[in-house]
DNA sequence: CTAGGGTTAG
């Protein structure tokens, strides 16, 4: 087992030196092992304390007040209790008040008691705190891994896996499990996937093996790279060593499927599923019931939701959230009726709802209910409101909203900035919009194609096109990949101006990338190359969009109508007349 | 009912 010296300089090590200053506490607290009273025949009998009844702080203060003035003082495991259900009710700050109070009483706290302090003093983000607890009596494993995930809580990634490394190489303690699992979903989540894969590799060659949980938490990292091929290759590599997966390992992946839209693949891990008799749970139920809101198979979501009932799966707060979402219109009562609470997401659902139906003034009017259950407004509830208005073209009012997030803290994400650029940009502000976009880079603000591709569109769409090819040549050095949209614009761009080589470049590159060109790009290129009176080279891009059954647009019929005048009608031009054109333009 | 565990919303 652990000694207590080990560990102490393994803390040390971690932390340099000195943590330890300041911490004192009566040594000796833990209980002699044979004491009159260790034997249970002699164990005074512990009146029932029922903690369930717990339900917010001042039950807690209350309770403790009784435990202290107990005739017969309680054991350290009631004492444990009402910590554990302290932190239920995430009072963290009062648990470690009570933890003080109980060294101060001289109470001998244990490894219990450590590890619930410890967590708390990390769910609070102080960690040195959480490290001079561990002076406090003997740490084990729990100990470790709470401290661990407490550094991943915190950010300092780094130096989980130095605490993690000095523990397995100063042999203080095997990792076990929860250990492992705590490294591979820190890893992860900071955006350190692969170093995760590597770190379970390595532990498979000295350790027996890593268990499904850890295995889950990889996929689902993989999965949130975008690596979900990787995941699903993974997946069987897990199962080929034995190692079955549960719900929430098919669960996430076919999360990662739906994300792609691969829903026919999805069947094949529900049919997996089945054969492995693994039961869907309200998880699983809910993604899928989702992926097919998103694509409007109404029938097959509720096809879902009848196998739900039939298999006594209840539907959870989400389960309605993504219904009401889906469906905009089912409204929060049945919710209600269910004895669910409604929560800021299912507000926000509605609101969308209403917003995405031009429903603005129904919107605002939720909107301002919302305080009124009790309820906060956070980013995505601004977010969706300030869309709102600016689909509706209010954008004074859209800003005013975004000052009113900022005086009231909720903090502005990608999201809101998109609205905000976009918003700027379909205004014809593009100055506004261009001066916008580097503040919020300058915050350091992750931004997407969508805010990019927001802000090039605008441009383009106000003439401004030399400006929004600069942009789009920035684009890898702040590492946005171009999507097929943006390469239509600048190639638009770029035709615009004549400059059809360089048009014809992207084309390339975009092919290249495996961005599927679209009816619009074609229409785009062909336009511009008979403006040049180039005929035969926009023949080529005709034949392909006929291969591919895309139809030219009205003005590009129009424009190849006149150039042919008097040229010679080939076969090719003749089908053409005959397959594409428009009768009214033949004639 | 003594501590630490992976999956779902814009």
């Amino acid at each position: 087992m652990t000694s207590k010296r080990a560990a102490v300089s393994a803390i040390n090590l971690f932390h340099g030196r000195g943590f330890l200053n300041g911490w004192s506490h009566k040594s000796g607290i833990l209980s002699p092992p044979f004491s009159l009273f260790s034997s249970k025949a002699f164990q005074p009998k512990q009146p029932r304390i029922d903690f369930s009844c717990v339900k917010e702080l001042k039950d807690a203060i209350e309770l403790f007040q009784k435990m202290k003035s107990m005739r017969r003082e309680p054991s350290i495991r009631m004492y444990n209790n009402l910590l554990s259900v302290t932190v239920k009710i995430e009072q963290y700050s009062f648990a470690l008040y009570m933890f003080d109070e109980m060294l101060r009483l001289g109470v001998p706290v244990d490894a219990y008691t450590m590890t619930i302090a410890v967590n708390c003093c990390c769910l609070l983000k102080d960690i040195k705190s959480g490290f001079a607890i561990m002076g406090g009596c003997e740490p084990d494993v729990t100990t470790f891994n709470t401290l661990i995930k407490g550094l991943f809580l915190n950010h300092k990634v780094a130096e989980a896996g130095k605490l993690f490394n000095k523990l397995l190489r100063f042999r203080i303690c095997e990792p076990d499990d929860v250990m492992i699992l705590a490294m591979v979903d820190g890893l992860c989540k900071s955006g350190n996937v692969l170093p995760a894969r590597d770190l379970i590799r390595r532990l498979e060659r000295s350790r027996s093996r890593t268990d499904v949980k850890a295995y889950s938490a990889l996929l689902v990292g993989l999965r949130k790279s975008g690596m979900v091929d990787d995941a699903l290759q993974l997946l069987s590599t897990m199962i080929e060593k034995g190692i079955s997966p549960n719900v929430v390992t098919y669960s996430s992946m076919i999360q990662g499927l739906c994300d792609l839209g691969r829903l026919e693949d999805v069947k094949v891990l529900t049919n997996e599923m089945s054969n492995s008799n693994i039961s869907l749970n309200v998880f699983t139920f809910n993604i899928l019931i989702d992926a097919y809101c998103k694509e409007r198979k109404m029938k097959e979501a509720d096809d879902l939701l009848e196998i739900m009932k039939q298999r006594n799966v209840y539907r959870d707060v989400i389960t309605y959230n993504t219904l009401i979402d889906g469906y905009c219109s089912r409204g929060i009562d049945s919710m209600v009726d269910k004895g669910l609470k409604p929560d800021i997401v299912s507000y926000n659902c509605l609101l969308n709802g209403y917003c995405i139906k031009g429903r603005i003034d129904e919107a605002w009017l939720l909107f301002l209910k919302v305080p009124l259950k009790g309820l906060e407004h956070n980013t995505c509830t601004y977010n969706t409101m300030i869309d709102g208005l600016f689909i509706k073209r209010r954008f004074s009012e859209g800003w005013k909203l975004f000052e009113d997030m900022e005086a009231r803290r909720v903090s502005p994400d990608m999201y809101t900035y998109n609205t905000l650029l976009d918003g700027l940009c379909r205004n014809g502000e593009t100055g506004e919009a261009l001066s916008f976009l580097h503040m919020i880079e300058g915050k350091g603000v992750t931004l997407n194609r969508v805010t990019y591709g927001a802000v090039i569109n605008g441009l383009c769409k106000n003439g401004k096109h030399d400006v929004a090819t600069d942009l789009f040549n920035q684009l890898s050095s702040r590492g946005v990949l171009p999507n097929a949209r943006m390469y239509t614009m600048i190639i638009g761009a770029f035709c615009h101006e004549g400059s059809t080589e360089e048009a014809k470049c992207l084309l390339t590159e975009m092919q290249s990338r495996g961005c599927a060109l679209d009816e619009v790009t074609y229409n785009i290129m062909t336009r511009s190359l008979l403006k040049k009176k180039e005929l035969s080279k926009a023949i080529p891009y005709l034949e392909v969009m006929c291969e591919k059954g895309l139809s030219a647009d009205v003005s590009t019929l129009s424009m190849l109508v006149d150039q042919m005048q008097g040229q010679t009608k080939d076969d090719f031009l003749l089908r053409l007349m005959k397959d594409v054109l428009p009768k009214d333009i033949v004639s």
